[in-house]
DNA sequence: CAGTGGTCTAGACCACCCA
DNA sequence: GGGTGGTCTAGACCACTGC
């Protein structure tokens, strides 16, 4: 059982940075203190500055100009998806400014599919829950969320009533697995009768696919995800630095 | 005029690591030398190396585990998709394995549309030229990218046999700019008659539309994109990392 | 326990930008 | 020229893993 460890200081200092763009201390287009003196500061090394500066910099939240300075990107509020939140969902509607709030619409426990049994590796035979929930932004239906567990996975049964939490959360308390990294694929689709009546979009309207595949640090797939994204409500929309 | 600079040793050591990995020097599931060794053998200092390990296990392509040891992904062999090739399709479609082409359709130049005003922030009665272009892997149609360049950036006149090289080196020679981040929207229409016949694809799939806005250091809006993008070609696929 | 990756520091040199 | 970010080094301590 790994402790609890602190979290690490250049996070810590990414927090504080982003906090205090949030309340523009910082405010957008304007230039932030070197390093050097954000350093002397928060009383830590400019490597570790550095490091902060870097993951909110590929995010697209700040500029950085040699010779110049670090500035806080003015157009960046337009950007509601930092990278990474792409197959989160909550935190992807928390980062757009919207109140999430996650349904759960169904927990149907079954025999896997031949599909879903080479998805994840699993036996012949083997046992798998299907977990439907439905994601909404300010009350708006955004995402349809089906997600495939396997049932040897879990060593707790699963009621619906947990079904509200982060999926890395479920997998945290039910499994004790962390994930290490995902696959996913973006498609456009034609939502299926289920998703048109959930999600309240029109038969003849196209809609996004995300097909996820979700893996522990043992490279193990440990379970995967089928779902219906309406771009309409939500924009999937992304910053990304050039280097 | 900036004077060229020698490829960082961290980028260095990177393209090595990733070399040795295609040539499967390091295989599917094995475990890499580790940091110290690595160091030791390629002569430069153990923070060196780890920038160029985080850079691939950021994409993917490595998994690390403290107290055990470094190793390469088996599953990553399925991702085309590096994570910042999104917006560059000619990258894209390299790092999935085929050969990109770049086919230009027509050059135009004209007054922008209201819109494009609004969108790159230009003055009333602007010129732009609107580069229509296709991508092909392994000679198949992809992506049709169509990008609207204010005519004020260019220094030179354009010509349509340039229209074969990635938008960044265009931007590079025409306007002597520098890209420093994208900002852009995935979103699933239904193709219009265009894409439908230049991507050969029917009247009742639906499409992936990519909207891209291009900015320098300066962060002001060099030009922008409207692309489509068959998915039922080449697969959008994405690794990424949990942390 | 030894070895691994995770984190952090202090210091150095450089190219670049602006005044 | 002075300050900025970009890069790299050497060394330290830690938590975690596998033996």
């Amino acid at each position: 059982m790994p402790v609890e460890r602190p979290r690490p200081i250049a996070h810590q200092v990414s927090d504080i940075l982003v906090e205090r763009i949030r309340s523009e201390e910082y405010a957008p287009g304007l230039r932030l203190p070197s390093e050097n003196l954000l350093a002397e500061e928060l009383g830590v090394s400019r490597a570790t500055v550095r490091s902060a500066l870097a993951r909110l910099a590929a995010e697209g939240l700040l500029l950085r100009k040699q010779g110049d300075g670090t500035y806080v990107n003015q157009h960046i509020t337009e950007v509601p998806t930092r990278l990474g939140g792409i197959w989160n969902f909550y935190r992807l509607i928390e980062q757009s400014g919207r109140m999430p709030l996650i349904e759960t619409i169904n927990v149907t426990a079954r025999t896997a599919t031949e599909e879903e049994l080479v998805e994840l590796a699993l036996e012949e035979e083997a046992e798998v829950v299907a977990l439907h929930r439905l994601f909404l932004a300010d009350g708006v239906p955004v995402i349809l969320a089906r997600n495939i567990i396997p049932t040897a996975l879990l060593n707790q049964p699963f009621t619906a009533n947990e079904g509200t939490l982060p999926i890395e959360q479920i997998v945290q308390r039910y499994a004790n697995k962390q994930i290490s990294y995902v696959i996913f694929d973006i498609a456009a689709i034609m939502p299926d009768a289920a998703a048109q009546s959930l999600l309240n979009c029109s038969v003849s309207q196209p809609i996004l696919s995300l097909k996820q595949k979700f893996y522990d640090k043992q490279n193990t797939p440990l379970f995967c995800g089928d779902s219906v994204y309406n771009d309409r409500v939500l924009g999937l929309r992304l910053a990304q630095a050039w280097n």
